[in-house]
DNA sequence: CCCAGATAGCTGTATCTTACAGGTACTTAT
DNA sequence: ATAAGTACCTGTAAGATACAGCTATCTGGG
C-alpha cells in the first residue's frame, strides 16, 4: 500500500476505500432519516412505496413477482399488501389465470399517494441540493445510474 | 410539468427525480446485500463496523458522543457496545473526566477485524466496477461525497 | 456547602421488518 | 390419476431500534 503517487499504482485501490466509505455513509443516512421522518412522512410505508412504484411501473403482478423483484420473501410481501389493501392502496384478485395467485394491482389512491411521496422527496433533493450546478446534479444522477447498473449486474456477491 | 425541453425549465426536476430514483435503488440493493450476506461476513455486524471505523477515525469516545454521530439512541449504542465488548472488540472503561461516562476504545482485534472487512468490501467494489474507466470511479466517489456533505448540511430534515 | 436540574449510561418493554417452517389449494407433468 | 411443484397464507422467531424509567454523577445558584 501506499506507493508513490506518481505512479498511480494505488490510486484506484484508494478510490475504492473513498466509494465504500462514501456508500456506507449514504446508507446510513438513509435509514436514519427513514427513522426520524417517522408519523410525518409515513403516510407512506417506505415498503409499500417500493411496492407502488413498481407496480406502476411494471403493471399488476403477483406476489411472487413481487417478492422476486424486491429481493425479499414472499410472506413478507404477502403481509406488506396485506396492509396495503386494508389501506386502500392496491388491490388483490385472483389471477384468472392461475387458481393459486393473486394479482395486486395499484388503486388510484394508491397512484396518487406514491405520486405525493416522490414530488416530497424529490423536493426534498431540491432543497439539499440546492447551491448544486445543474451539470453537476446531472453527473451525480447519471454516476448513480451507473453504479446501480454495475451493482445490478455484479459478478457474484 | 413537462415543459418545452428546449428550454430546459423543468430539467433540474427531471434530475432530482433520477437522483431520487437511483438513490432509493441504492438503498435496496444495500438492504438486500445485507441480509443475503447474512452469516458469511457476519464475522462483524453493521453496526459494529460502522462504529469501529468511527472509533479508529476519531478516537476514543463515550457513548453518547457515538449515539449523536451514528443518529442512534444512547440505547442502541449501549446493547451493540455491549456485544462488541463481549466479542473482544472494544473496551469500555471509566471516563477519567466525567463519573458518569464511559469511554469506548477499539481493541487492537477489533481494528484488525474492522480491516479485514473494509479490505472486503473495497474488493467487492473492484469487482462491480470492474469495467469503469479510474476517472469515472474518481467521478463517483467524488460526487458521493459531495451528495454525503450536502445531506450533512441539509436544511431541515 | 447543599440542593435542583441536567446528563450519561443501563435495563425493560414495545414496535417494525423480516425470514423460515408448515399448511392448503391449485397446477403441471408423467 | 397420481406425484411433484408452486402460490399464497399463517405461526413463530430473530434482529434492530426507540422510548420510558432508573441510578449515579455533574453543574450552577443560593
Amino acid at each position: 500500500m501506499s506507493e508513490d503517487p506518481s505512479t498511480g499504482a494505488d490510486t484506484d485501490e484508494v478510490t475504492l476505500g473513498r466509494i465504500e466509505t462514501e456508500v456506507a455513509l449514504l446508507m446510513r443516512f438513509g435509514e436514519a432519516t427513514r427513522r426520524r421522518t417517522g408519523a410525518e412522512h409515513r403516510v407512506l410505508d417506505r415498503a409499500a412505496y417500493v411496492i407502488l412504484r413498481h407496480l406502476a411501473d411494471a403493471g399488476p403482478q403477483n406476489i411472487s413477482a413481487l417478492a422476486t423483484r424486491l429481493n425479499l420473501d414472499g410472506s413478507t410481501v404477502t403481509r406488506q399488501v396485506s396492509a396495503m389493501q386494508r389501506d386502500g392502496l392496491i388491490v388483490r384478485e385472483p389471477d384468472p389465470r392461475d387458481g393459486r395467485g393473486m394479482v395486486v394491482s395499484p388503486t388510484p389512491a394508491g397512484l396518487q399517494r406514491m405520486a405525493a411521496v416522490q414530488a416530497a422527496r424529490t423536493r426534498l433533493y431540491g432543497d439539499i441540493l440546492a447551491g448544486w450546478a445543474p451539470e453537476d446534479r446531472d453527473t451525480l444522477a447519471e454516476m448513480l445510474r451507473r453504479l446501480n447498473e454495475a451493482l445490478e449486474h455484479r459478478p457474484r456477491p
